[in-house]
DNA sequence: TTGAAAGCGCTAACAG
DNA sequence: CTGTTAGCGCTTTCAA
């Protein structure tokens, strides 16, 4: 269907040279088999003619594929950005292309995905799952058809396999304490409706210290946001706006942190002054914003590239086998002034 | 090399329905030749045993790959994120894949990028060209070879080809009139090191609005970045600290907007009071820095997602054929607080 | 409407 | 060290 211009084949060389077919192809992967001076020569032709090997038909003959299957929510998100960032850069390193995928949250496009994944497309996959994603038979299966998988950040604990993520139990428990060190007595827990282990664990965070520190762990402190709702905006705005009103907030998910600020403002209730914030964010605005925000950052970089250089490494592997490590990743603290010195 | 697990094939299909392969093939790609009745055979099969084809195997056969490739110089840039989101949409609804390469803004690894893709690897291409192209010959060549090719946003002008942008001569004109609106004498104009089109279009609506406003255009005002370079920082610095110092900016990149907030903290200077700001950006975050940042706000979804549109459809055609148009997105200035009132 | 046959361009034993 | 022989799994004429 395609017009293509007639791409040089392994034969074509092979004529020209006087070698046979499987020669080429030897020599053009510096196979040990081969003897230097051929390998000279058929490099020469390679570089005169400007011979690009057919990718399809190598994965076809050697069933890999030099690819990576990188799934993720969202791609406007600075976390999930510089993820990619370290995935590329390995995957660069070492040969690999990379296809992107986005869930925007849903887990039948993550289904979807994954099972498209089954017909040997890619030869591992980063997953970073759905809000949605309480099930996970669809990760199961993909595993069990012997395609390798490193979770990275939005793991499933349920499923054995590698995973890299970050400290985000003690990330928000040290976030809270801090809110609680500065005074602060009604501190509210913004998130977003989902089942996801990394969720669980900031929430529980918050929860024991609060505990730890003699605070009472109210339920109704915790505001989980459906997906753009302005309901939950307005429930934030009141909860801000009660005569015994919310003095401290974790904004566990970075894109909650701006609708607290946004409801401040409307409220004119000054920050840090009334109201101390915390946000989990890579958001390289941060600093700037008005107050500037007090961030648990992670190191979204290298927990990309550390996911990927695990596939990569397993990958290159005769027998692929990935250890079911998981590797942790420390987020960091950055004081800045939405919450009081 | 791979332990790939048995993968059901066309063979296999046919040989339990006692049909040929050619008959499934045909049956499962929905084709006129074949009956209804063995095509629902063949989908019954097909569904209860989860047959998924290899794509690298059609790919061979069929010549082409379903796959498109984007190249972009980087993922962490609100623009570019957004655009992605923009092609993911038409991909993803079109049943395209889609390979991501970032430059780093370095025109060696675009040319690495577009030569692999010589090889037949994607059907076609959606290039935002590195800040270092000054060249465009590895665009030809690949054009050349039949491999369709849509430029977005940092388009080369010299080069025929399809390309989106937005309107970015009218956009900067705008904001400098805007500027000279307000009561700014001396406005600076920053952006990176570059030769692109983009920039240029830029630079010369600043020009055309000085001039057009009887103000000198004085070529020192133009502040010409470096990647990250600590002395451009201070020259913006020495700037805005000079008897005669700017009273307005104009950051022609999104991340040059934040050395100018960060600059005037450090100066104690008032935006805007003392110093009118505006940014070409993206970030979501713009409404909430301190002050609220008067942006030119790119259609970045949409200049992503018409690109891709214009690719896939021309993929779609028995017989390729871009059209060479230019279609011009308008950007949107967004009026806040950085510039007074 | 179906099927046989010939590839697509490359890899991979296995011989020599 | 080089070549021969089979494929990889699918698409595509072209006959039947």
């Amino acid at each position: 269907m395609n017009q293509k211009i007639n791409n040089l084949t392994l034969k074509m060389l092979a004529k020209q040279l006087g070698l046979s077919v499987s020669t080429i192809s030897k020599a053009i992967r510096d196979s040990h088999e081969i003897s230097d001076t051929t390998k000279k020569r058929v490099n020469e032709l390679v570089q005169k003619l400007n011979y690009i090997p057919n990718p399809y038909a190598s994965s076809l003959g050697s069933r890999n594929s030099k690819t990576i299957g990188v799934v993720i929510p969202e791609v406007v998100d600075s976390f999930f950005a510089k993820a990619i960032n370290g995935i590329e850069s390995i995957a660069q390193e070492n040969g690999y292309h990379v296809l992107i995928y986005l869930t925007h949250e849903s887990i039948e496009k993550e289904k979807q995905i994954l099972k498209d994944f089954e017909s040997g497309r890619v030869d591992g996959v980063l997953l970073s799952v759905s809000r949605e994603t309480c099930s996970h038979s669809h990760i199961n299966i993909l595993m069990n058809k012997g395609v390798p998988l490193v979770f990275f950040d939005r793991v499933v604990d349920e499923v054995k396999a590698s995973k890299v993520v970050t400290n985000d139990y003690e990330s928000a428990y040290k976030a809270t304490e801090l809110l609680i060190k500065n005074g602060c007595k009604q501190i509210l827990f913004l998130s977003f409706l989902n089942t996801l282990a990394i969720s669980n664990k900031r929430l529980n965070g918050y929860k024991n210290a609060l505990l730890d520190n003699r605070l009472a762990f109210i339920e109704k402190n915790i505001l989980t946001f459906q997906n753009d709702s302005k309901k939950d905006y307005l429930l934030l705005k009141k909860k801000l706006n009660l005569t015994k009103r919310a003095d401290g907030v974790i904004a566990s998910v970075e894109k909650l942190a701006l609708p607290v600020y946004q409801a401040c403002e409307e409220l004119r209730l000054n920050i840090p002054g009334d109201v101390q914030v915390i946000g989990f964010s890579n958001l390289d605005t941060a600093a700037f914003l008005n107050p500037p925000l007090t961030t648990i950052t992670q190191p979204a970089f290298e927990i990309g590239k550390t996911a990927a250089a695990l596939l990569v490494k397993a990958l290159g592997r005769k027998k692929i086998e990935l250890a079911n490590e998981e590797i942790i990743i420390p987020s960091t603290l950055v004081l800045r002034r939405s919450t009081s010195l």
